[in-house]
DNA sequence: AATGATTGTTAATGACATGTTAACAGTAAA
DNA sequence: TTTACTGTTAACATGTCATTAACAATCATT
């Protein structure tokens, strides 16, 4: 996975540059020392996570936060401030803030606290491993193995499942043989390649009334889901 | 929206109470006082967060936590603990806690954190906090190990109750053998995985009379109970 | 068209996973 | 201490799947 955005905003330039180099080694840290300009960065471009300080020139952290939530709900948000009065830490939590570090921070339990923060909100909009898919009459489930119809439901095994998924990942591709099996197999020889014929023959059988899809084999180089 | 579960284990009688009390105006709130007895109670009902004091009689705070995220990643767990140190707070983080606070905590902030984690986690999965499941004929309560139907009254022990409650929370889903020993035993390995199979093979035996209900093997991968 | 390589298909095999019963050990209750 | 009970392990029976084998069909090349 590519390194999530970090926003971070901090106008003590010492700290700023111990802080971001560390950042730097789990994230994508953009620095910024004002709050106008900060504000202006959001806006322009998507970060997964803010990191303020409270005290800035111009634009406060609270104000930042303020303006951010107003238009983005769900980024999350730590501030960074000497301050250790209860009140202040009260204000941040209200407006919208997850966290709240007191300095003087450890740069570890920054970086913790931000990946807590990411993690959970990655989780929450992570759609990206599909659920179901749809080919001809059939609806396939592959986290149940399950393959339905109107008229049956067939519960595959766990290879003919992870082959079928491959070739619905790849319609209408060419799949080459060694890349079939190194995926599902880990290792590509001669006997697995049998194998895997003997995979592609079970499929056929399970689909082999769908007259729009298909299994069609390229000699001496793979397979191809033909999805009409 | 009902209010949401909170296991709250502090051994403090007096800061106990008066936290509770404070709670219970924002949470449904199950205290506790020792870590043995918690852990038992997070494995028997279901919650929706967890606070727990570090420093307890037998099982501390991090043990709890560790064993509580063996079975469960996406719960959050909030620490209250009157240690200041740093490596404690780190510690906490690293074990999969979401936060710490340092006694004396303010409750003001105490709930503010369990709302922004609640709402969080609320987003991904709402943790339904069922009681009682129907199923067949079968009327299951599992806080009381109890299997009823027409004819007959059932005590499941603890094992048993808690697969067939994993069970029903899933059901026509396919659950992985590590998923199931993980959640329920807190690690896999060959022998205990023989050990699901002879409570799986109890279930059957219990709910075999039920032509609706039943409980399929997907060899290598795991179990479904499939619901007609 | 002939040859050897590749693929399609079905059946046999063997390894391994699961089902089941019973023995055992640890724990709590009496 | 004894009893009752639960969860785990052992032992054996059964079942399943991936692989291999075997043979037929197809393809590429000459």
């Amino acid at each position: 996975m590519s390194k999530k955005r970090i926003l971070y905003v901090e106008d003590d330039e010492t700290l700023a540059f111990l802080t971001a180099d560390n950042l730097e080694q789990h994230f994508d840290v953009t620095h910024c020392a004002n709050g106008k300009e900060a504000f202006h960065l959001f806006c322009k471009e998507p970060f997964d996570l803010c990191v303020l300080d409270i005290m800035l020139p111009d634009m406060d952290g609270f104000e930042i936060a303020t303006e951010i939530r107003k238009r983005n709900q769900e980024i999350p948000i730590i501030f960074l401030s000497a301050k250790t009065m209860k009140d202040d830490r009260i204000k941040g939590l209200k407006l919208g803030a997850d966290d709240y570090l007191v300095k003087p921070y450890s740069i570890e339990e920054l970086i913790l606290k931000i990946e807590i923060f990411l993690n959970r909100s990655q989780k929450s909009t992570d759609n990206s491993t599909q659920k179901q898919y749809t080919f001809g009459s059939f609806q396939f489930e592959p986290e149940n193995y399950l393959l339905k119809n109107d008229s049956q439901k067939i519960t595959l095994t766990e290879r003919e499942a992870s082959l079928l998924k491959l070739f619905l990942d790849n319609p209408n591709t060419v799949l080459k043989r060694e890349k079939i099996l190194m995926e599902l197999w880990g290792s590509d020889d001669y006997f697995l390649g049998r194998s895997l014929d003997v995979f592609i023959s079970r499929l056929r059988k399970i689909i082999k009334e769908e007259t729009h899809v298909r299994i069609e084999n390229i000699p001496r180089v793979g397979f191809k889901l033909v999805v009409e």
